[in-house]
RNA sequence: GUGAGCGUAGCUCAGCUGGUAGAGCUCCGGAUUGUGAUUCCGGCGGUCGUGGGUUCAAGCCCCAUCGUUCACCCCA
């Protein structure tokens, strides 16, 4: 037991019983990306290791110790991506998707962060995220959002909700660090050790802890929207309105900060009660800087990403259960020579489009009608040597009241087909 | 990285104050010959995560280690 192999703690194996719901969620995540007109875009999983600790920031604790980073045989320093972000910024830049121009793009596909495993957070992970990039009004913001909206009424998850914050421009949150880090430092005795450290390093991080005390200290702090200048203000008042008029309803969270240092002005996530810890299933925001920061023009962005694996999970918390769509033939045969045949019928039957298992090898007829009966099956075809004899198959309904009977060859295709 | 819970058949689990293992499901076979859901009977299947220790004796107690789950941290 022990000897045996396992899979690397934190990447699961995708097994049968589940992919049914994957499968589902993905089509459900691609429509909806092309209902808005989103291009898809697949970027490697290796980049330069320097992408992220330049785009998501060296204080962060994805950069500082969740990274699965190596240095190559060549020397180059390489990591599997935390993120996608950063390496769609990565690539419209090299290949001039931004220049002078605008592009909505989505990815999905599996992201790694070599954190201590638990519910709904795995090292290996599925992101699907959307990215606006080249507007700067809030219809952009706002637009992501509304797919969020469209992707649970989709998918049929309820009690997801959408908190709203805005950090401003540079120099508001600049400001507005200033005077938070001066009204914690008169509490700084107070403070938990997580957060009296992030003092220094990345204040507003300790907006979002969960300690209890350093909450009730931070009751009284000052808050972000009253740091905005005009422009962000009226940015926000207008994603806020863009977002009544669709009927979306959210929460503005002044404590909502995101944990990548490339966001700006407005942020937003999407929680659930249900998921316990990891309750949040869809993150993002403005990234205005981020652009030009990896070498292209100034561009504003917004985009969000959104955990497949939560998703999964909140669809099966609140059983949706799934229509799986059930075979239509189990093909049994009772010899070889009629094994041949069967081959060959089932590829006739194939091609018809119906879903045709066979019962490879030859079998007892009572185990192999009961792994038919098992498989869901509507209709069991049973070939053996009297039947090859006359050139006829038998086609045993296996559901419903119909009778069985043995029909010519080509006529099986007519009979399946019309029930 | 920190803390807590759990690790017994393929799966879900039981195993009383220590006396060298059990159920259900699955799978296979049978209840007369080539006809599936039920029922009945039988069978396969475990060095009780691993390594040490205490004891006449350990699945049960102790230590270590690995795995796993949840939470903290962090985040989708």
């Amino acid at each position: 037991m022990s000897s045996k192999l396992q899979s690397v703690k934190g990447m699961n194996d995708l097994l049968p019983t589940q992919s049914p719901y994957w499968q589902f969620v993905e089509q459900v995540l691609r429509e909806i990306a092309s209902a808005y007109a989103y291009d898809e875009i697949r970027t490697p999983i290796l980049e330069k290791t320097a992408l992220f600790v330049q785009s998501i920031g060296e204080q962060t604790d994805i950069v500082e110790k969740e990274m699965f980073a190596f240095e190559d045989a060549g020397g180059e320093f390489l990591c599997m991506r935390p993120e996608n972000t950063a390496s769609v910024v990565r690539a419209g830049v090299q290949h001039g998707l931004f220049h002078n121009t605008q592009a909505r793009l989505w990815y999905m596909g599996p992201m790694f962060r070599r954190e201590r495993p638990q519910k709904g957070r795995y090292r290996q992970f599925s992101q699907f995220g959307m990215e606006a990039v080249g507007w700067s009004g809030a219809e952009a913001d706002v637009e992501v959002m509304l797919a969020g909206a469209r992707i649970w009424k989709a998918l049929g998850v309820k009690d997801v909700h959408l908190y709203l914050n805005s950090l401003g421009s540079d120099g508001c949150r600049t400001r507005y660090r200033t005077a938070l880090v001066d009204f914690l430092k008169q509490h700084v005795d107070a403070l938990d050790a997580d957060s009296s450290r992030r003092l220094e390093s990345n204040p507003l991080r300790i907006l979002d802890s969960k300690n209890p005390d350093t909450q009730r200290i931070l009751e009284d702090a000052p808050v972000i929207t009253d740091y905005l200048d005009a422009e962000e203000s009226a940015h926000f008042a207008q994603v806020r309105h863009l977002l009544d008029d669709a009927r979306v309803a959210y929460t503005i969270d002044s404590s909502l900060v995101r944990g990548l240092d490339y966001y700006t002005s407005t942020v937003f996530e999407w929680k659930t009660a249900k998921l316990g810890a990891q309750n949040t299933i869809c993150a993002g925001g403005r990234y205005d800087d981020l652009v030009e920061r990896r070498g292209g023009q100034s561009t504003p962005a917004c985009g969000f990403a959104m955990g497949i694996e939560r998703l999964v999970e909140l669809l099966i918390e609140e059983q949706n259960a799934l229509r799986i769509k059930a075979l239509d033939v189990w093909f049994i045969s009772l010899d070889t020579e009629a094994n041949q045949a069967a081959f060959r019928l089932a590829e006739k039957l194939r091609d018809t489009g119906l879903t045709v298992a066979m019962n490879h090898g030859v079998g007892k007829l009572k185990s192999q009608l009961k792994k038919a009966d098992a498989s869901g099956a509507q209709f069991a075809l049973i070939l053996g040597s009297t039947e090859l004899e006359q050139g006829v198959v038998q086609v045993k309904p296996l559901r419903g009241q119909f009778e069985s009977q043995n029909v010519a060859f080509d006529a099986v295709l007519e009979l399946i087909h019309s029930r």
